[in-house]
DNA sequence: AACATATATTTGTCATGTCAAATATTAACA
DNA sequence: TGTTAATATTTGACATGACAAATATATGTT
């Protein structure tokens, strides 16, 4: 057997699987009449969760950069799933924040995640999760 | 505990470590000097591995769409690292070939990939590995 | 042969990712 | 206090991802 970097290392398989994940979450999503991508998503639970951020905690918190936040906001920002406020002290941050629109898409959608999430995870062990989530923290430790 | 979409998720851990290991591996080719993204690397390497192949196989062997192996193709022909050669008795179709300038940029870039990918899964026991992979490919087969 | 269908590939549009550079504002220090 | 350094955020240029629609050519059927 010939090793290669794609042919079954851990690394090769997650850029596959992951890709696939979500395409599928894409689709179910769009199916069910909704709009708005598994990023997007992130970023409204992460501030339902957590409350008001400004965006370098965001983006730490969602382990994107920067930029990427940016530009994700101001496509939530638009359809006024969030909004911007103003900090007092330090005009050049400032607080994202969710609004009810933003909550009620989430409450909405994340069903429909939640079951294509459960379907491509059924047939794996209590076990077998965990030991898959202990390597992909190793790894994640590793590269950060 | 809360639950969530990202917390501790197979999904959500799968997405985080993807996207360092990305990053580190761009961050360490472009250290080296060479310009070249993963994912031509990837199709430098099926096509070294597998020899030629028209579009429709290539996007087939790296589970991706048709659509972006258009774009990485012309990416690499433009620098000659393939060729698009006709195929006689169908002219929909071609099949795309490694050149030798390719193979001598994939030989050079392939030893810092590998580093890298070393760097991040070490700790990780055979048996977490070979878990792992059954792991990811169960998703995969869910998913397909 | 003529027309409909299937296959192979590309193109357009938009979302996200990377990096580097630009802005704006605040903090620090000589 | 004035200049420099640090922070917070955005923007620009490019690569990739998704989907749908467009092209071109082959195949199948009547």
């Amino acid at each position: 057997m010939k090793k290669s970097i794609r042919d079954k290392s851990i690394g090769a398989q997650m850029a596959i699987a992951l890709q696939l994940m979500k395409r599928k979450n894409h689709q179910a999503i769009a199916k069910s009449g909704h709009k708005i991508t598994m990023e997007q998503l992130v970023v409204l639970e992460i501030l339902k969760t957590n409350g008001d951020m400004n965006m370098t905690e965001l983006s730490k918190t969602v382990w994107k950069q920067n930029a990427n936040i940016t530009r994700i906001v101001d496509k939530l920002e638009k359809r006024q799933l969030v909004v911007r406020k103003a900090v007092e002290g330090d005009r050049r941050a400032y607080l994202v924040s969710i609004t009810d629109e933003g909550k009620l898409l989430f409450k909405n959608v994340i069903p429909i995640v939640i079951k294509v999430y459960k379907g491509f995870t059924s047939g794996i062990s209590k076990e077998e999760e965990v030991i898959t989530l202990r390597v992909l923290n190793k790894i994640i430790s590793h590269l950060s």
